[in-house]
DNA sequence: CCTATTAGGGAACGATCGTTTCCAAATTAA
DNA sequence: TTAATTTGGAAACGATCGTTCCCTAATAGG
Protein backbone atom coordinates (compact mmCIF):
# COMPACT_ATOMS: atom_id res chain seq x y z
CA UNK A 1 0.00 0.00 0.00
CA UNK A 2 1.07 3.29 -0.86
CA UNK A 3 1.08 6.42 1.15
CA UNK A 4 0.67 8.58 -1.78
CA UNK A 5 -2.93 6.46 -2.62
CA UNK A 6 -4.55 9.47 -3.20
CA UNK A 7 -3.10 11.14 -6.13
CA UNK A 8 -1.79 7.82 -7.79
CA UNK A 9 -3.41 6.19 -11.02
CA UNK A 10 -3.80 2.36 -11.35
CA UNK A 11 -0.61 1.00 -13.89
CA UNK A 12 2.93 0.89 -13.74
CA UNK A 13 4.35 4.41 -12.21
CA UNK A 14 6.22 6.18 -14.27
CA UNK A 15 10.00 6.35 -13.73
CA UNK A 16 11.45 9.87 -14.86
CA UNK A 17 10.31 12.90 -14.25
CA UNK A 18 8.72 14.97 -17.08
CA UNK A 19 9.82 18.41 -15.66
CA UNK A 20 13.98 17.48 -15.89
CA UNK A 21 13.17 15.69 -19.28
CA UNK A 22 11.51 18.50 -20.52
CA UNK A 23 14.80 20.99 -19.24
CA UNK A 24 16.15 18.46 -21.31
CA UNK A 25 14.45 18.60 -24.53
CA UNK A 26 14.55 22.16 -24.16
CA UNK A 27 18.08 22.28 -24.70
CA UNK A 28 17.56 20.31 -27.89
CA UNK A 29 15.01 22.31 -29.31
CA UNK A 30 16.78 25.65 -28.77
CA UNK A 31 19.42 24.77 -30.56
CA UNK A 32 18.40 22.93 -33.13
CA UNK A 33 15.11 24.35 -33.79
CA UNK A 34 11.74 22.45 -34.05
CA UNK A 35 11.87 20.39 -36.91
CA UNK A 36 15.65 19.85 -37.03
CA UNK A 37 15.19 18.24 -33.10
CA UNK A 38 14.58 14.64 -34.77
CA UNK A 39 12.96 12.42 -31.92
CA UNK A 40 15.92 10.52 -32.43
CA UNK A 41 18.16 13.26 -30.86
CA UNK A 42 15.37 14.16 -28.29
CA UNK A 43 14.99 10.74 -27.23
CA UNK A 44 18.44 10.48 -26.42
CA UNK A 45 18.47 13.47 -24.59
CA UNK A 46 15.81 13.12 -22.60
CA UNK A 47 17.05 9.63 -21.73
CA UNK A 48 14.02 7.68 -22.49
CA UNK A 49 12.64 4.65 -25.48
CA UNK A 50 11.04 6.25 -28.04
CA UNK A 51 8.05 4.06 -26.41
CA UNK A 52 7.66 6.07 -23.35
CA UNK A 53 8.20 9.13 -24.88
CA UNK A 54 4.80 8.45 -26.77
CA UNK A 55 3.18 7.39 -23.73
CA UNK A 56 3.80 10.22 -22.10
CA UNK A 57 3.21 13.12 -25.08
CA UNK A 58 0.87 12.55 -27.89
CA UNK A 59 3.16 13.37 -30.56
CA UNK A 60 6.50 15.75 -31.52
CA UNK A 61 4.20 18.90 -31.17
CA UNK A 62 2.89 18.10 -27.91
CA UNK A 63 7.02 17.84 -26.32
CA UNK A 64 7.21 20.99 -28.07
CA UNK A 65 4.24 22.77 -26.47
CA UNK A 66 5.17 20.94 -23.04
CA UNK A 67 8.95 22.16 -23.64
CA UNK A 68 7.36 25.77 -24.60
CA UNK A 69 5.65 25.93 -21.45
CA UNK A 70 8.04 24.75 -18.99
CA UNK A 71 10.73 27.07 -20.95
CA UNK A 72 8.52 30.33 -20.14
CA UNK A 73 7.66 28.85 -16.42
CA UNK A 74 11.06 28.93 -15.68
CA UNK A 75 12.11 31.99 -17.41
CA UNK A 76 9.31 34.08 -15.98
CA UNK A 77 10.33 32.90 -12.51
CA UNK A 78 13.56 34.04 -12.88
CA UNK A 79 12.94 37.29 -14.58
CA UNK A 80 10.64 37.66 -11.61
CA UNK A 81 13.45 37.23 -9.34
CA UNK A 82 15.74 39.55 -10.85
CA UNK A 83 12.94 42.51 -10.40
CA UNK A 84 12.20 41.74 -7.08
CA UNK A 85 15.24 43.15 -6.32
CA UNK A 86 14.58 46.96 -8.30
CA UNK A 87 15.12 50.01 -6.33
CA UNK A 88 12.11 51.35 -8.62
CA UNK A 89 10.84 51.52 -12.17
CA UNK A 90 13.23 52.34 -13.94
CA UNK A 91 15.98 49.76 -12.17
CA UNK A 92 13.30 47.38 -12.96
CA UNK A 93 13.43 48.67 -16.70
CA UNK A 94 17.03 48.62 -17.03
CA UNK A 95 17.31 44.71 -14.69
CA UNK A 96 14.96 43.17 -17.60
CA UNK A 97 16.67 44.75 -20.34
CA UNK A 98 20.09 42.96 -18.57
CA UNK A 99 17.84 39.69 -17.92
CA UNK A 100 17.86 39.85 -21.82
CA UNK A 101 20.97 40.52 -22.78
CA UNK A 102 22.41 38.14 -20.02
CA UNK A 103 20.21 35.77 -22.48
CA UNK A 104 21.73 37.17 -25.32
CA UNK A 105 25.56 36.25 -25.52
CA UNK A 106 27.91 32.93 -25.17
CA UNK A 107 26.59 29.78 -25.12
CA UNK A 108 23.09 30.85 -24.36
CA UNK A 109 22.72 33.25 -26.70
CA UNK A 110 24.12 30.54 -29.56
CA UNK A 111 21.62 28.18 -27.84
CA UNK A 112 18.66 30.92 -28.71
CA UNK A 113 15.14 31.77 -27.34
CA UNK A 114 12.48 29.36 -27.81
CA UNK A 115 9.98 32.19 -28.25
CA UNK A 116 11.88 33.62 -30.92
CA UNK A 117 12.39 30.40 -32.51
CA UNK A 118 8.58 29.18 -32.65
CA UNK A 119 7.71 32.93 -33.80
CA UNK A 120 9.99 32.22 -36.42
CA UNK A 121 9.59 28.54 -37.43
CA UNK A 122 6.05 27.92 -36.48
CA UNK A 123 3.70 30.54 -35.71
CA UNK A 124 3.15 31.45 -39.10
CA UNK A 125 1.49 27.85 -40.00
CA UNK A 126 0.72 26.39 -36.44
CA UNK A 127 -1.85 28.44 -34.29
CA UNK A 128 -1.07 26.59 -31.02
CA UNK A 129 2.75 28.27 -31.14
CA UNK A 130 1.25 31.23 -32.48
CA UNK A 131 -1.15 31.54 -29.67
CA UNK A 132 2.07 30.95 -27.17
CA UNK A 133 3.79 33.22 -29.04
CA UNK A 134 1.41 35.87 -29.02
CA UNK A 135 0.43 35.91 -25.27
CA UNK A 136 4.34 35.59 -24.41
CA UNK A 137 4.92 38.81 -26.52
CA UNK A 138 2.15 40.89 -24.94
CA UNK A 139 2.80 39.69 -21.30
CA UNK A 140 6.46 41.21 -22.14
CA UNK A 141 4.90 44.25 -23.65
CA UNK A 142 2.49 45.12 -20.74
CA UNK A 143 5.33 44.21 -18.33
CA UNK A 144 7.64 46.84 -19.48
CA UNK A 145 4.69 48.96 -19.58
CA UNK A 146 3.93 48.62 -15.79
CA UNK A 147 7.32 49.21 -15.31
CA UNK A 148 7.67 52.32 -17.01
CA UNK A 149 3.99 53.78 -15.01
CA UNK A 150 5.84 52.35 -11.92
CA UNK A 151 9.01 54.11 -13.05
CA UNK A 152 6.85 57.64 -13.81
CA UNK A 153 4.89 57.16 -9.96
CA UNK A 154 8.05 56.87 -7.70
CA UNK A 155 9.84 59.52 -10.02
CA UNK A 156 12.48 57.40 -11.45
CA UNK A 157 10.88 58.25 -15.09
CA UNK A 158 10.25 61.20 -16.57
CA UNK A 159 5.95 61.58 -17.32
CA UNK A 160 7.10 63.00 -20.93
CA UNK A 161 8.06 59.57 -21.62
CA UNK A 162 5.11 57.55 -23.48
CA UNK A 163 4.96 54.08 -21.45
CA UNK A 164 2.99 52.37 -24.50
CA UNK A 165 4.98 53.40 -27.14
CA UNK A 166 8.50 52.87 -25.20
CA UNK A 167 7.56 49.50 -24.23
CA UNK A 168 7.15 48.65 -27.92
CA UNK A 169 10.14 49.61 -28.76
CA UNK A 170 12.27 47.82 -26.03
CA UNK A 171 10.09 44.56 -26.90
CA UNK A 172 11.78 44.67 -30.16
CA UNK A 173 15.22 45.40 -28.36
CA UNK A 174 15.30 42.09 -26.50
CA UNK A 175 13.71 40.48 -29.09
CA UNK A 176 16.96 41.70 -31.80
CA UNK A 177 19.19 40.88 -28.82
CA UNK A 178 18.03 37.59 -28.93
CA UNK A 179 18.09 37.36 -32.85
CA UNK A 180 21.85 38.86 -32.59
CA UNK A 181 22.72 36.32 -29.80
CA UNK A 182 22.28 33.53 -32.26
CA UNK A 183 25.63 34.37 -33.93
CA UNK A 184 27.42 35.53 -30.63
CA UNK A 185 28.10 39.11 -29.87
CA UNK A 186 30.10 39.66 -26.93
CA UNK A 187 28.83 40.41 -23.73
CA UNK A 188 30.13 44.09 -23.93
CA UNK A 189 28.19 44.81 -27.15
CA UNK A 190 24.65 43.04 -25.90
CA UNK A 191 25.35 45.04 -22.68
CA UNK A 192 26.33 48.52 -24.57
CA UNK A 193 22.83 47.70 -26.31
CA UNK A 194 20.94 47.57 -22.80
CA UNK A 195 22.98 51.42 -22.04
CA UNK A 196 21.67 53.17 -24.97
CA UNK A 197 18.08 51.95 -25.21
CA UNK A 198 18.02 53.18 -20.94
CA UNK A 199 18.74 56.99 -22.68
CA UNK A 200 14.93 56.68 -23.66
CA UNK A 201 13.75 57.21 -20.20
CA UNK A 202 15.97 60.24 -19.33
CA UNK B 1 24.15 28.94 -85.44
CA UNK B 2 23.56 31.32 -82.50
CA UNK B 3 24.44 35.61 -82.14
CA UNK B 4 25.18 35.18 -78.84
CA UNK B 5 28.09 32.12 -79.82
CA UNK B 6 30.70 33.41 -77.38
CA UNK B 7 28.60 33.11 -74.08
CA UNK B 8 26.92 30.07 -75.23
CA UNK B 9 28.33 26.82 -73.33
CA UNK B 10 27.97 23.25 -75.34
CA UNK B 11 24.50 21.14 -74.27
CA UNK B 12 21.00 21.86 -74.31
CA UNK B 13 20.65 25.28 -73.20
CA UNK B 14 18.26 25.98 -69.82
CA UNK B 15 15.28 26.79 -70.51
CA UNK B 16 14.29 28.79 -67.28
CA UNK B 17 15.43 31.97 -65.55
CA UNK B 18 17.65 31.16 -62.16
CA UNK B 19 16.87 34.42 -60.93
CA UNK B 20 13.08 34.37 -61.02
CA UNK B 21 13.10 31.09 -59.77
CA UNK B 22 14.86 32.19 -56.51
CA UNK B 23 12.43 34.64 -56.27
CA UNK B 24 9.78 31.66 -55.70
CA UNK B 25 12.29 30.03 -54.24
CA UNK B 26 12.60 33.06 -51.39
CA UNK B 27 9.10 32.78 -50.97
CA UNK B 28 9.38 29.13 -49.60
CA UNK B 29 12.14 29.30 -47.65
CA UNK B 30 11.25 32.55 -46.12
CA UNK B 31 7.44 31.58 -45.26
CA UNK B 32 8.60 28.22 -44.30
CA UNK B 33 12.28 28.13 -43.36
CA UNK B 34 14.79 26.10 -44.42
CA UNK B 35 13.90 22.68 -42.79
CA UNK B 36 10.25 22.70 -43.50
CA UNK B 37 10.68 23.59 -46.91
CA UNK B 38 10.82 20.16 -48.63
CA UNK B 39 12.19 19.79 -52.55
CA UNK B 40 8.60 19.07 -53.34
CA UNK B 41 7.51 22.44 -52.56
CA UNK B 42 10.42 24.48 -54.00
CA UNK B 43 10.27 22.61 -57.18
CA UNK B 44 6.29 22.84 -57.26
CA UNK B 45 7.12 26.66 -56.74
CA UNK B 46 9.84 27.11 -59.06
CA UNK B 47 8.64 24.83 -61.56
CA UNK B 48 10.71 22.30 -62.45
CA UNK B 49 11.61 18.60 -61.67
CA UNK B 50 13.99 17.62 -59.01
CA UNK B 51 16.50 16.69 -62.27
CA UNK B 52 16.86 19.85 -63.46
CA UNK B 53 17.23 21.22 -59.95
CA UNK B 54 19.29 19.18 -59.22
CA UNK B 55 21.31 20.60 -62.57
CA UNK B 56 21.27 24.11 -61.55
CA UNK B 57 22.33 23.36 -58.07
CA UNK B 58 24.64 20.81 -56.20
CA UNK B 59 21.92 20.26 -53.15
CA UNK B 60 19.53 21.93 -51.12
CA UNK B 61 21.81 23.85 -49.05
CA UNK B 62 23.03 25.57 -52.20
CA UNK B 63 19.68 26.61 -53.61
CA UNK B 64 19.07 28.08 -50.21
CA UNK B 65 22.79 29.85 -50.23
CA UNK B 66 21.92 30.96 -53.35
CA UNK B 67 18.05 32.30 -52.45
CA UNK B 68 19.84 33.65 -49.75
CA UNK B 69 22.61 36.05 -51.72
CA UNK B 70 19.44 36.79 -54.37
CA UNK B 71 17.49 38.06 -51.24
CA UNK B 72 20.18 39.97 -50.09
CA UNK B 73 20.61 41.74 -52.88
CA UNK B 74 16.98 42.69 -53.95
CA UNK B 75 16.74 44.21 -50.80
CA UNK B 76 19.82 46.06 -50.47
CA UNK B 77 19.14 47.86 -53.97
CA UNK B 78 15.48 48.67 -52.31
CA UNK B 79 17.27 49.98 -49.13
CA UNK B 80 19.79 52.02 -51.12
CA UNK B 81 16.99 53.34 -53.54
CA UNK B 82 15.05 54.79 -50.40
CA UNK B 83 18.18 55.96 -48.54
CA UNK B 84 18.99 57.69 -52.35
CA UNK B 85 16.36 60.57 -51.82
CA UNK B 86 16.90 61.21 -47.68
CA UNK B 87 17.50 64.58 -47.05
CA UNK B 88 20.05 64.40 -44.67
CA UNK B 89 21.82 61.82 -42.00
CA UNK B 90 18.76 62.11 -39.88
CA UNK B 91 16.29 61.57 -42.47
CA UNK B 92 18.40 58.56 -43.32
CA UNK B 93 18.27 56.99 -40.67
CA UNK B 94 14.22 57.42 -40.67
CA UNK B 95 13.90 56.20 -44.06
CA UNK B 96 16.02 53.13 -42.95
CA UNK B 97 13.63 52.23 -40.09
CA UNK B 98 10.43 52.44 -41.72
CA UNK B 99 12.31 50.26 -44.66
CA UNK B 100 12.54 47.48 -41.95
CA UNK B 101 9.14 48.21 -40.41
CA UNK B 102 7.05 48.41 -43.98
CA UNK B 103 8.47 44.57 -43.89
CA UNK B 104 7.61 43.84 -40.91
CA UNK B 105 3.60 43.72 -41.29
CA UNK B 106 1.00 42.07 -42.31
CA UNK B 107 1.78 39.66 -45.22
CA UNK B 108 5.47 40.73 -45.66
CA UNK B 109 6.06 40.61 -41.76
CA UNK B 110 4.72 37.49 -41.73
CA UNK B 111 6.39 36.00 -44.70
CA UNK B 112 9.36 36.89 -42.57
CA UNK B 113 13.39 38.08 -43.08
CA UNK B 114 16.00 35.46 -44.80
CA UNK B 115 18.54 36.67 -42.67
CA UNK B 116 16.52 36.57 -38.95
CA UNK B 117 15.56 32.96 -40.19
CA UNK B 118 18.94 31.79 -41.34
CA UNK B 119 20.05 33.16 -38.06
CA UNK B 120 17.82 31.01 -36.09
CA UNK B 121 17.43 28.11 -38.00
CA UNK B 122 20.99 27.59 -38.98
CA UNK B 123 23.27 30.02 -38.18
CA UNK B 124 24.06 27.62 -35.50
CA UNK B 125 25.38 24.54 -37.16
CA UNK B 126 26.29 25.56 -40.79
CA UNK B 127 29.30 27.73 -41.08
CA UNK B 128 28.22 29.29 -44.50
CA UNK B 129 25.32 30.28 -43.34
CA UNK B 130 26.42 31.84 -39.76
CA UNK B 131 29.31 33.69 -41.96
CA UNK B 132 26.11 35.13 -44.54
CA UNK B 133 24.47 36.21 -41.54
CA UNK B 134 27.49 38.09 -39.67
CA UNK B 135 28.10 39.86 -43.31
CA UNK B 136 24.74 40.82 -43.37
CA UNK B 137 24.67 42.33 -39.59
CA UNK B 138 27.68 43.91 -39.64
CA UNK B 139 26.92 45.57 -42.93
CA UNK B 140 23.30 47.03 -41.41
CA UNK B 141 25.14 48.12 -38.43
CA UNK B 142 27.94 49.72 -40.09
CA UNK B 143 25.13 51.46 -42.86
CA UNK B 144 23.51 52.80 -39.24
CA UNK B 145 26.49 54.20 -37.87
CA UNK B 146 27.82 55.98 -41.30
CA UNK B 147 24.56 57.31 -41.42
CA UNK B 148 24.52 58.79 -38.15
CA UNK B 149 27.85 60.61 -38.57
CA UNK B 150 26.61 61.87 -41.77
CA UNK B 151 23.67 63.24 -39.71
CA UNK B 152 26.11 64.33 -37.27
CA UNK B 153 28.06 66.69 -40.13
CA UNK B 154 24.83 67.87 -41.65
CA UNK B 155 23.63 69.40 -37.85
CA UNK B 156 20.74 67.05 -38.79
CA UNK B 157 21.66 64.83 -35.38
CA UNK B 158 23.53 66.16 -32.12
CA UNK B 159 27.07 65.85 -31.53
CA UNK B 160 26.53 63.57 -28.16
CA UNK B 161 25.10 61.02 -29.89
CA UNK B 162 27.31 58.50 -29.82
CA UNK B 163 27.43 56.61 -33.55
CA UNK B 164 28.50 53.12 -32.89
CA UNK B 165 26.50 52.33 -29.72
CA UNK B 166 23.29 54.00 -31.30
CA UNK B 167 23.79 51.56 -34.39
CA UNK B 168 23.98 48.89 -32.35
CA UNK B 169 20.71 48.98 -30.09
CA UNK B 170 19.21 50.46 -34.00
CA UNK B 171 20.10 46.94 -35.55
CA UNK B 172 18.73 45.51 -32.93
CA UNK B 173 15.41 47.22 -33.12
CA UNK B 174 15.44 46.72 -36.77
CA UNK B 175 15.69 42.56 -36.10
CA UNK B 176 13.12 42.36 -33.14
CA UNK B 177 10.53 44.30 -35.65
CA UNK B 178 11.11 41.39 -37.79
CA UNK B 179 10.48 38.67 -34.93
CA UNK B 180 7.79 40.63 -33.69
CA UNK B 181 6.16 41.07 -37.75
CA UNK B 182 6.06 36.94 -37.66
CA UNK B 183 3.18 37.13 -35.73
CA UNK B 184 1.48 40.12 -37.68
CA UNK B 185 0.89 43.04 -35.55
CA UNK B 186 -0.86 45.50 -37.64
CA UNK B 187 1.25 48.91 -39.55
CA UNK B 188 0.88 51.59 -36.76
CA UNK B 189 2.34 49.09 -33.76
CA UNK B 190 5.20 48.72 -36.17
CA UNK B 191 5.87 52.01 -37.04
CA UNK B 192 5.10 53.26 -33.47
CA UNK B 193 8.66 52.13 -32.43
CA UNK B 194 10.08 53.91 -35.59
CA UNK B 195 8.65 57.24 -33.94
CA UNK B 196 10.08 55.91 -30.68
CA UNK B 197 13.44 55.06 -31.80
CA UNK B 198 14.36 58.19 -33.81
CA UNK B 199 13.72 60.34 -30.02
CA UNK B 200 17.17 58.68 -29.88
CA UNK B 201 18.29 60.82 -32.14
CA UNK B 202 16.97 64.23 -30.08
C1' DC C 1 -5.03 -14.04 -5.33
C1' DC C 2 -6.63 -12.14 -10.14
C1' DT C 3 -7.77 -8.43 -13.31
C1' DA C 4 -7.18 -3.98 -15.23
C1' DT C 5 -4.21 -0.52 -16.35
C1' DT C 6 -0.12 1.93 -17.32
C1' DA C 7 4.99 2.39 -18.23
C1' DG C 8 9.60 0.71 -20.30
C1' DG C 9 11.85 -0.50 -24.36
C1' DG C 10 12.92 -2.14 -28.76
C1' DA C 11 11.49 -3.68 -33.20
C1' DA C 12 8.86 -2.56 -37.06
C1' DC C 13 5.90 0.48 -40.14
C1' DG C 14 4.54 3.52 -43.84
C1' DA C 15 5.61 8.04 -45.44
C1' DT C 16 8.48 11.33 -46.91
C1' DC C 17 12.96 13.16 -47.18
C1' DG C 18 17.00 14.65 -50.27
C1' DT C 19 19.31 12.74 -54.02
C1' DT C 20 20.60 9.95 -58.15
C1' DT C 21 19.78 7.62 -62.31
C1' DC C 22 18.16 7.16 -66.84
C1' DC C 23 16.51 8.40 -71.27
C1' DA C 24 14.86 11.61 -74.63
C1' DA C 25 15.58 16.36 -76.39
C1' DA C 26 18.33 20.28 -77.63
C1' DT C 27 22.31 22.52 -78.47
C1' DT C 28 27.68 23.35 -79.95
C1' DA C 29 31.78 22.00 -82.30
C1' DA C 30 33.94 19.56 -85.85
C1' DT D 1 26.25 14.46 -90.21
C1' DT D 2 28.37 12.90 -86.07
C1' DA D 3 30.13 13.27 -81.48
C1' DA D 4 30.07 15.58 -77.18
C1' DT D 5 27.63 17.89 -73.90
C1' DT D 6 23.95 19.63 -71.16
C1' DT D 7 19.00 20.00 -69.83
C1' DG D 8 14.09 18.29 -68.91
C1' DG D 9 11.52 15.17 -66.54
C1' DA D 10 10.00 11.08 -64.38
C1' DA D 11 11.01 7.08 -61.92
C1' DA D 12 13.63 4.95 -58.43
C1' DC D 13 16.89 4.85 -54.32
C1' DG D 14 18.47 4.43 -49.57
C1' DA D 15 18.01 6.92 -45.36
C1' DT D 16 15.61 8.85 -41.94
C1' DC D 17 11.47 10.72 -40.28
C1' DG D 18 7.51 10.45 -36.77
C1' DT D 19 4.73 6.97 -35.02
C1' DT D 20 2.79 2.43 -33.60
C1' DC D 21 2.96 -2.18 -31.99
C1' DC D 22 4.10 -5.74 -28.91
C1' DC D 23 5.85 -7.85 -25.06
C1' DT D 24 7.38 -7.53 -20.34
C1' DA D 25 7.30 -5.14 -15.81
C1' DA D 26 5.04 -2.75 -12.13
C1' DT D 27 1.35 -0.85 -9.84
C1' DA D 28 -4.00 -0.31 -7.93
C1' DG D 29 -8.42 -2.19 -6.92
C1' DG D 30 -11.36 -5.92 -5.67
Amino acid sequence: MNINTATRTPGRPREFEIEAALDKAIVVFSERGYHAASISELKDAMGLAAGSLYKAFKDKKAIFLASFDRYKQVRNALLEQQLAEGENGRDKVSRMLRFYAEASHGDNGRRGCLVVGTAIELAVYDADAAERVDRSMARSEALFDSLIREGQADGSIPQAIDPAATARLLLSVTQGLRVLGKTGPNRDRAFSVVDTAMKLLD
